[in-house]
RNA sequence: GGGCGAGUGGUGGAAUGGUAUACACGAAGGACUUAAAAUCCUUUGGUCGAAAGGCCUUGAGGGUUCAAUUCCCUCCUCGCCCACCA
């Protein structure tokens, strides 16, 4: 009778096979039918699936279920991001083709999210590393170079010394690589950008649209995109015609500018230098800060290095000449590299005029300290107050004052109103093998030559030897590198850098709309119906790399008209991770959970069951094996009372109800309502589940005595829509019971979510409770929506309330309908 | 340094102004059993009390309110993200 760990693998194995045969979870676009697109962050096929894939995937695929339960035409595909180093890795060291491994991987995957049973619509699976996909790869990337959105540039990039390869910004973690944490230096390199700049001002302003997004997210991403407003003002080298353009966002400072600082990297930088007496200590600095790694050079903490270039500048609003630095604070890549400095209002600047004794100048007044000298202060005063020592401005607060200074100097030539972005370009060259080929052929006559797009794929050969030094692997293969140049025909020979994968993942949720489309990028019929992603699901941690790049390219993709939406995902939800013993679970940490042997004594159901229940999704999920126990009680339980109550005999209700089967009703109703408000406000599968386990419950204590007939049916009826509230959760055990139980359909996935009614849970008399001076005193049984006058001797009467009553004075007798009332003495 | 979030029984968690601790796990006691497992029943925030009942309790302190886990202020702790971004 209890399910055996038999009956599990029986009836999981019955029902994969059945949904796989029968094509149950094909999605067809269908005009008439309105749609939901839910969909998780693609894996790396790295191995087997673990516990985070199975956490996130679960919680998609309950969504997905609900929607179609809900009668919504529901989209729920898979692929693999599979492009990567890892693949690479493996090749070193085990002799392997990155292709092979990746295919081994992604069997193993496969099968581990068929035996989770999750509803994908296996027809539309795909792998970034297929031919068939990375043509539209290298398709799109010539788009964007048509339209000036890809283009090539040398400049110094950051630069993986273990991994031999450049890495976008936002792949430099705390200046070291995000995937080996070596260290990155900076080298200057011929590179491959996308213009993800161009879209600046609209990633940031399309951030408000996105009301279904975690605000952390949205903040994250506000930030990364960096909006500075401020000034460019323009200091003259005194005694030559060079100009040193410095980028401020306190312009009301200006007249507390005391040196200015260039980055190492400034052009001016050693130039200012020649022919002084600092040309030699310039020249030692800077050789110095170009070995530095970016992390080391970031490091300094309060210890600013810098050196004095021999050069003074002209301040332009009072003709002050101040000493020009060059200090390893100020960064080339923001703003114009270069500042001015104004240390007794911004503390890095304080830090380094006190390091090198420069000079400093008191111009906002601190309303706590007036007439604080700089002599006095032991830091920066960044906060408000009105400008001192600053000609006519005098006497202004200093946030009218942004203004007005602004727009004085525009006026006279001395500067310009002015925007900086903190976002830059995205640099997508890799020196790897497995990725997409760039497809760009380099011509000795004719230059930089895209290939045709009737040549495309540019297919990656097989044969490229992996070494994981130096260097493109592409590189070494002759025959990849000679081509004949399409334009001229001379012999001419190919890029050989790949594509950062995560090109790849920045437009895959487009693909799968017509995912074996081989004529096209995608279909935009299709991509018109099921665009945009109704829910995305997946990992905090790709909070701005992946969404930003797929923000980018659906925007780009826009406005090539391909697709009508502007945004790629409407409603996100950032999974928690799965902990133990209160760490991550991870393989170096070894402790790790297979889900495989988990599924193998309990069931997908149970571990389903378990991840669901234990946190509400965007939580950590600590790991608890008799949680796990608990959820595979709990399915034996609904198992077997199904098994030994249910009824097939078709029994119909007969005469009226009695107390003890309205109970049960109002059970059931408040069931259904809870577990729908569940899903509804927020996908809270916690509260969802323990609405079903309260409905079992009152199912439990609910007795049938042999032959009631009018009994049996409201029992089926609670049987049943547990079975239903259940069916997103734990599919298999759904599905089954629901063929035990004798009902029709091709699956329970397709049967109606069950409707619950207010009347039912509207019953005549309710609790109330007493409160005197807001502590609760009594309780009371009384009539729905009963009133003072009913209450007020009824409550009074109450010994428990006399107690704290007697004898006092009552100021305040207040109702609140159907739970309180509150007297005050 | 900046931003965001969190802090509730032995544990995971519930409640978003209205009876704090739903639901589950664990624990204790009992039934069944030769025994164990499974299952079922009871109890389970702390504290004082024989009991009735009282007092305390949602990180700490204050405030608003008849009523605060929920709103406001101050502080503490933890987590995540960003960070010499001018």
């Amino acid at each position: 009778m209890p399910y055996t760990t038999n009956d599990i693998k029986r009836v999981e194995e019955k029902w994969q096979a059945y949904w796989a045969e029968r094509g149950i979870f094909r999605a067809i676009a269908d005009p008439a039918r309105k749609k939901y697109y839910v969909l998780e962050m693609f894996p790396y096929p790295s191995g087997k699936i673990h516990m985070g894939h199975v956490r996130n995937y679960t919680i998609t695929d309950v969504i997905a279920r609900y929607k179609m339960m809900r009668g919504f035409n529901v989209m729920h595909p898979m692929g693999y991001d599979a492009f990567g180093q890892p693949a690479e890795n493996a090749a070193i060291k085990r002799g392997v083709s990155p292709a092979e491994w990746t295919a081994r991987c992604i069997d193993d995957m496969r099968s581990g999210l068929k035996r989770m049973g999750f509803s994908y619509d296996w027809d539309r699976e795909l792998a970034t590393c297929d031919a068939a996909y990375y043509k539209w790869n290298q398709w799109i990337f010539l788009k964007m170079a048509e339209k000036g959105l890809a283009y090539k540039k040398s400049s110094p990039v950051n630069w993986c010394p273990s991994c031999a390869t450049t890495l976008a910004n936002e792949e430099v973690i705390d200046g070291a690589c995000w995937r080996c944490k070596t260290a990155v230096i900076q080298k200057d390199l011929d590179q491959w950008y996308l213009k993800i700049t161009h879209y600046a001002d609209e990633l940031l302003e399309d951030l408000k649209t996105l009301k279904n997004w975690p605000a952390r997210v949205v903040a994250m991403q506000e930030n990364w995109i960096g909006k500075s407003y401020g000034c460019d003002i323009f200091f003259k080298v005194k005694g030559g015609a060079d100009v040193i353009t410095v980028f401020t966002t306190r312009p009301d400072t200006i007249f507390g500018a005391t040196y200015v600082t260039l980055a190492p990297e400034h052009p001016l930088a050693r130039k200012l230098s020649r022919g002084t007496s600092q040309e030699a200590g310039v020249a030692a600095f800077l050789d110095k800060a170009a070995h530095m790694s970016r992390s080391l050079r970031m490091s300094g903490d309060e210890r600013k290095e810098g050196v004095f270039t021999g050069a003074y500048a002209v301040n332009p609003v009072n003709g002050e000449a101040i000493p020009v630095w060059i200090g390893d604070y100020v960064l080339m890549a923001y703003g114009t590299g270069a500042i001015m400095a104004v240390p007794t209002h911004d503390q890095r600047d304080f830090e380094f005029a006190r390091a090198h004794g420069l000079g400093m100048r008191v111009v906002i007044e601190d309303p706590a300290h007036p007439g604080l000298t700089p002599e006095q202060m032991t830091a920066a005063y960044e906060g408000a107050g009105s400008l001192v020592a600053s000609a006519h401005f005098d006497g202004i607060p200093h946030e009218e004052a942004k203004g007005k200074i602004a727009a004085w100097m525009a006026d006279g030539g001395m500067g310009r109103v002015s925007v900086h972005w903190r976002l830059r370009d995205w640099l997508i060259s890799r020196q790897r093998y497995w990725g997409t080929p760039i497809p760009m052929i380099y011509c000795a006559a004719c230059g930089v030559v895209p290939v045709p797009y009737d040549r495309l794929p540019v297919r990656l050969p097989a044969d490229a030897p992996i070494t994981g030094e130096g260097g493109s692997p592409l590189a070494k293969v002759k025959d990849f590198v000679a081509v004949p140049c399409p334009r001229c025909g001379a012999a001419a020979r190919r890029e050989t850098d790949t594509m950062a994968t995560f090109f790849d993942s920045s437009w895959y949720f487009l693909r799968y709309c017509s995912a074996h489309n081989d004529q096209e990028v995608f279909d935009a019929k299709e991509a018109a119906y099921w665009m945009p992603v109704d829910q995305y699901v997946g990992g905090i941690e790709h909070a701005i790399l992946h969404l930003l790049y797929s923000r980018f390219f659906t925007k780009f993709l826009r406005d090539a008209g391909l697709v009508a939406v502007g945004e790629p995902f409407d409603r996100l939800l950032t999974q928690g991770m799965v902990l133990k013993d209160g760490e991550v679970m991870s393989k170096s940490r070894g402790n790790i959970v297979d889900p495989d042997e988990v599924i193998a004594r309990f069931g997908a159901d149970t571990l389903r069951l378990f991840i669901l229940f234990a946190a509400p999704p965007e939580d950590q999920l600590e790991w608890n094996p008799a949680g796990l126990e608990g959820s595979w009680k709990f399915i034996n339980r609904l198992w077997g009372a199904v098994e030994s109550r249910y009824k097939t005999a078709s029994p119909v209700s007969d005469g009226p109800m009695d107390a003890l089967d309205k109970a049960l009703e109002f059970e059931r109703h408040a069931a259904v309502k809870k577990v729908t408000e569940s899903m509804e406000g927020g996908f809270k599968f916690n509260t969802a589940i323990s609405g079903v386990m309260i409905l079992m419950n009152a199912v439990d204590r609910y007795q049938v005595p042999a032959g009631d007939m009018r009994r049996q049916a409201l029992l089926n009826d609670a049987l049943e829509t547990a079975v239903l509230l259940l069916a997103p959760f734990i599919p298999h055990a759904a599905e089954e019971l629901w063929q035990m139980m004798g009902k029709p359909g091709a699956s329970i996935a397709f049967i109606p979510w069950p409707v619950y009614s207010d009347d039912r849970l509207r019953t005549d008399t309710v609790r109330m409770a007493a409160q005197v001076n807001g502590k609760v005193r009594g309780e009371f049984e009384v009539p729905r929506d009963a009133d003072e006058a009913f209450l007020r001797p009824l409550v009074l009467a109450d010994e428990g309330v006399q107690r704290h009553v007697a004898g006092k004075e009552i100021r305040k007798f207040i109702v609140i309908k159907n739970k309180l009332v509150s007297i005050v003495v």
